[in-house]
DNA sequence: CGTGTTTGACCGGCGC
DNA sequence: GCGCCGGTCAAACACG
């Protein structure tokens, strides 16, 4: 009984002082130097007294016997807080590593979105400038535009007009025509954003030109453009345009990015080489890979687009070009491993103003006595043509 | 009456 | 803040 109790005690020391008491007052180890018990010296008592003690003793194996079972239930409760511990640790654990994955990913989402919207906003922002020589207010390019506005620029006799595209509701993008003021006879057309809407063959390549020009200009592709410039540019500028020496311009200089092609055939050194951060590229390199479509379609309308942009006699020497040019464009084609998104812009800028100059117009090749008045055949475009005279730059 | 142009007003950005 | 300037708006107008 007392070894029990004792080792009871010895087993959990950590029983609480009311336990300890009460089995201390009852404790049946002789302890007869203790002051404190002294007075319960067993052979002392009487027979009431053993029978108390008896009682006492008989009551405290049920406290003991409860004390064990708690203690038992504590035990188990530890274990099952023990485990319960370790689950929370390891739902811990995963829970700061998914908040880890989930910061990561929001990072990444914000970065994407950062890069998204710089994106967009140089898609937008990008230009494609594009002179030429044209008696005419306007380039028809094959799309339909609204006039919403005139300015006088500064530092230029000749107004600038703002244009709208109207094939859809809401298609964002505009262009402004202006004359040069150096040569009146070159007309500049900036074409600005994307169009939201399909658009006939001789106008989607503009916009192809737009949007590549704009993913170009953001992916810093020009680096590649040192292939296009170790070949030969008389070559490639004859390729494309034999009797022009047409070029084109990239500068990335403020406001907006900008792809300048001039198409004019004295070029004027005050325009093509006024920015130093320009890349200037011969035009021919624009074939590729979407050559075949667009190419076809430049060959339809060459002698229309020469008649509208250079305004000279090259007519007597169209048909023998025409077989000629595809086989030294097949040349180049397999010789120039460039930029996609470069050739791309350049190909679809070409093929836009050619095809541009006579959109519906699949016998072009056959007016070749057409001049700078040619755009009158088969009008079936805007009514621009038809107010030459309105423009006040004439 | 619908559509497109004209043209002065208006607005935001920028430099002083 | 102010004026300049590039760009846009929108009322008035022209036209078929
Ligand atoms: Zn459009």
């Amino acid at each position: 009984m007392a070894s029990s109790s004792c080792g009871l005690l010895t087993l959990f020391p950590d029983l609480n002082e009311s336990t300890r008491e009460k089995t201390g007052a009852v404790a049946l180890e002789p302890q007869p130097s203790a002051p404190e018990f002294a007075p319960l010296n067993f052979p002392m008592r009487s027979v009431e007294q053993k029978m108390a003690v008896q009682t006492d003793v008989e009551a405290n194996q049920y406290t003991l016997k409860a004390c064990v079972e708690s203690m038992t239930a504590v035990t188990n409760l530890s274990h099952r807080l023990q485990s319960r511990t370790n689950e929370v640790q390891q739902l811990n654990a995963q829970l700061a590593l998914l908040q880890r994955m989930y910061k990561d990913a929001r990072a990444e989402i914000s970065v994407l979105k950062a890069e998204n919207v710089a994106s967009e906003a140089t898609m937008r922002k990008a230009r494609v400038s594009v002179r030429a020589r044209s008696e005419a207010p306007m380039i028809t390019d094959g799309c339909q535009w609204r006039k919403y506005g005139q300015k006088m620029a500064k530092g230029n006799p000749c107004p600038r007009a703002y244009y709208r595209c109207t094939m859809a509701i809401g298609c964002p993008v505009r262009k402004q025509v202006q004359r040069c003021a150096e040569d009146r006879t070159i007309l500049i057309t900036t074409y600005e954003g994307t169009h939201n809407h399909p658009l006939p063959p001789a106008a989607m390549a503009m916009a192809s030109t737009t949007s590549s020009a704009a993913t170009m200009l953001l992916s810093g592709s020009m680096s590649s453009g040192d292939g296009l410039m170790n070949m030969n540019p008389n070559f490639l500028a004859r390729a494309i345009l034999p009797c022009s020496s047409s070029m084109a311009t990239i500068s990335a200089s403020a406001p907006f990015p900008t792809v300048t092609l001039d198409l004019t055939n004295t070029p004027n050194p005050l325009q093509t080489q006024r920015t130093p951060t320009q890349f200037q590229v011969p035009l021919a390199s624009g074939f590729t890979r979407p050559v075949p479509h667009v190419f076809g379609q430049a060959l339809h309308n060459q002698s229309k687009f020469s008649g509208l942009q250079l305004s000279q006699d090259m007519d007597s020497v169209q048909a023998p070009q025409n077989t000629s040019f595809s086989d030294t464009l097949s040349a180049a084609t397999a010789a120039i491993t460039a930029d996609p998104n470069f050739t791309a812009a350049l190909a679809a800028a070409i093929s836009s103003i050619i095809g541009g100059a006579q959109p519906n117009n699949n016998h072009a090749n056959n007016t070749t006595t057409s001049t700078s008045t040619t755009t009158n055949t088969n009008n079936t475009t805007t009514s621009n043509s038809n107010k030459i005279g309105s423009f006040p730059g004439n």
